[in-house]
DNA sequence: CGGGGCTTTGATTGTAGTCAAGAAATGTGG
DNA sequence: CCACATTTCTTGACTACAATCAAAGCCCCG
C-alpha cells in the first residue's frame, strides 16, 4: 500500500474504493535510486514496469552512431518502462535525473489487473495512449518547428505537467537537465540549444537561474507554442464498470 | 464476421478459437473509402476505431502554421484511431492513400473485449506499445539522422511490413505516396526529399520506376538504417489465460 | 582552492529550406 | 483515344538554420 500520485487514473475517471487501493498495492515496495543511477538500460530484461513516486527520470535510446535521443522525460506519477511490455528485452534506458523513488511492478501482476479490473485495465490502455499523442506531438515539432518554437514547447508542457502535481508555483520550477540532454531531448545540439534558449532569455520570455526557470508570459509562450491543446475524455461512455471486488488482495 | 488479417495479435500470442471469433466480429460491416478520401478529420467526435482491411491510410495532424506532420503509414492489418480513444475530437486526420476497406468498431464493443477477454485486451495493450515504440524510432531516426539515413530507414520499415503480409516480392512495392507526404511524414521539404532520394537511386541502392521502388541490396541498406531490430515478446508470461467463453456473440 | 563538468561564445562549414520554373506524369472530359 | 488541365517531380540558384570545432569562462563539489 503506497502513496502513490493517482492523477493518471484519476485524470479520466473516479476510482471506487476497491481500485484505488488495487492500484494502491500493484507495486512493490519503493527503491531509491540515487541521481545518474541507471533504473535499466536499453536491452537488459524487462520483467516489470515501474511507478514514479518522487524525482525526474530521462528514458531515452542510443542509435548505432552513438547519438543518444531521449524520448520522454517522466515526472511523478508516471508509470515507466512500458514501452517494453511487448519487447523481449527492454527498448529504451531509464536513468534518473535526480534522487528518485519508484515502485516495481512485476508484469505477471498486471496480468491480475487485466483479469479482475477490466476498468483499470482500460484506464492504463487510455494512459498508454496519452504518452503516444505526446509523442506524435513530440515528433510534430521536431519536424515542422524551428529551435525557438520547440523549445517553447518542451519548457511548457513540463510547466503544465509540474503545476498539476502542484511544483511549479508562479510559473517557475527546477528543471534537472544538461543543455545536452535537453538537447538530446529535442534532436538539437547543445550549443545550438544554448543559443535558442539566450535568445528567449534576451526576449524576457523566459528566465534562467542556475537550474530554475521561469516562464515570463505564459499567454504569450502559449501562443507561440505549435501544439493544439489536447483536451481528455473524462469518463468515456465505453469504460467497464467499477467491480467492488477485483480477487484476493495481494498484502492481505 | 470478417476476414481481417489478424497478425498483430497472432505475432504474440496463439489465439483460442473463440478468441479468434471475437476478433472477426469486433468490427461492423466494412467500409470503402475511395482514394484521398477523408475517414475522420482532426477535431472530430471518436466514438470508434477501425480495423483496416485493405488499401493504404495515412494519419496526420496540422500545426497552427499550416504545417502537416504525418505520424503513421497504416497498412492491412493495422487498428487505426486508437490515439483519439483517450479525447473528447479525434487526435488525427485519416486519409486514404489508396481505395481501401475499413471495418469501424464502437468503442462500446471495446468494453465488453476488455470485460470478456482479458488476454485480447492485454494483446491489444502491447500493439499499442509496439506503435509507441514506432514512433520513438521515428522520432530518434528524424531528430539524430541525415536525410538519407532517415529515407533508408522508412523504405525499409515499410518493407518489412509489405512483406509480412506478402506483398513486397522480390524486394519491391508500389508506394502509393506523393514526395510531398513523404516529406511530411519524415520531417523535411518535398524538395531535399527528392534530391536525396535520386541520390539513392544514383548508388544504386534503390530504384524507383513511378510509384514502384525495388530495394536493390537489402543487406546494405539494413546496415545503413540506424534503428535496432526489435524483438517482438510472443507469448510473454504475463497473459491472461484464454477464454474458451467471453460473453454471448454479438452476431449469433 | 583545485578540478571536472557545464555553459557560453566565436568562426566556419554544411545540410536543408526557399523560391522559382520547366518537364513529366496523371487524370478528365469530349 | 486524344487533348487539355492539374498534379507531381525535377532541377537550379540562393539563403538560412543548425552542426561542428575549438576555446574560454563559470560553477559546483569535494
Amino acid at each position: 500500500m503506497i502513496d502513490y500520485p493517482l492523477n493518471r487514473f484519476t485524470d479520466m475517471a473516479a476510482l471506487s474504493d476497491a481500485e484505488q487501493k488495487r492500484l494502491r498495492s500493484l507495486g512493490d515496495t519503493p527503491i531509491l535510486y540515487k541521481r545518474a543511477a541507471t533504473i535499466r538500460a536499453e536491452g537488459d530484461p524487462a520483467p516489470c514496469i515501474y511507478l514514479m513516486l518522487e524525482g525526474w527520470v530521462l528514458a531515452s535510446m542510443v542509435l548505432p552512431s552513438g547519438a543518444r535521443q531521449v524520448t520522454k522525460v517522466h515526472l511523478p506519477g508516471d508509470i515507466l518502462g512500458t514501452p517494453s511490455m511487448a519487447l523481449t528485452s527492454a527498448a529504451e534506458t531509464l536513468t534518473a535525473l535526480t534522487d528518485c523513488l519508484v515502485a516495481p511492478v512485476p508484469l505477471t501482476r498486471m496480468r491480475d489487473l487485466f483479469v479482475d479490473h477490466p476498468r483499470l485495465a482500460a484506464l492504463f490502455l487510455m494512459a498508454v495512449q496519452i504518452e503516444r499523442i505526446a509523442l506524435m506531438d513530440a515528433m510534430a515539432a521536431m519536424g515542422k518547428t524551428d529551435a525557438r518554437k520547440q523549445i517553447i514547447t518542451f519548457i511548457l508542457d513540463l510547466h503544465d505537467r509540474l503545476a498539476r502535481l502542484g511544483k511549479a508555483p508562479g510559473g517557475a520550477f527546477e528543471l534537472p537537465m544538461t543543455q545536452e540532454q535537453i538537447g538530446e531531448k529535442l534532436g538539437m545540439t547543445s550549443v545550438h540549444l544554448n543559443r535558442s534558449l539566450r535568445v528567449l532569455d534576451a526576449e524576457g520570455l523566459l528566465t534562467r537561474t542556475g537550474r530554475l526557470v521561469r516562464l515570463n508570459d505564459i499567454e504569450t509562450l502559449r501562443g507561440l507554442s505549435q501544439l493544439p491543446r489536447r483536451q481528455l475524455r473524462t469518463d468515456p461512455e465505453w469504460l467497464p464498470e467499477s467491480r467492488e471486488w477485483g480477487g484476493p488482495a495481494r498484502d492481505g
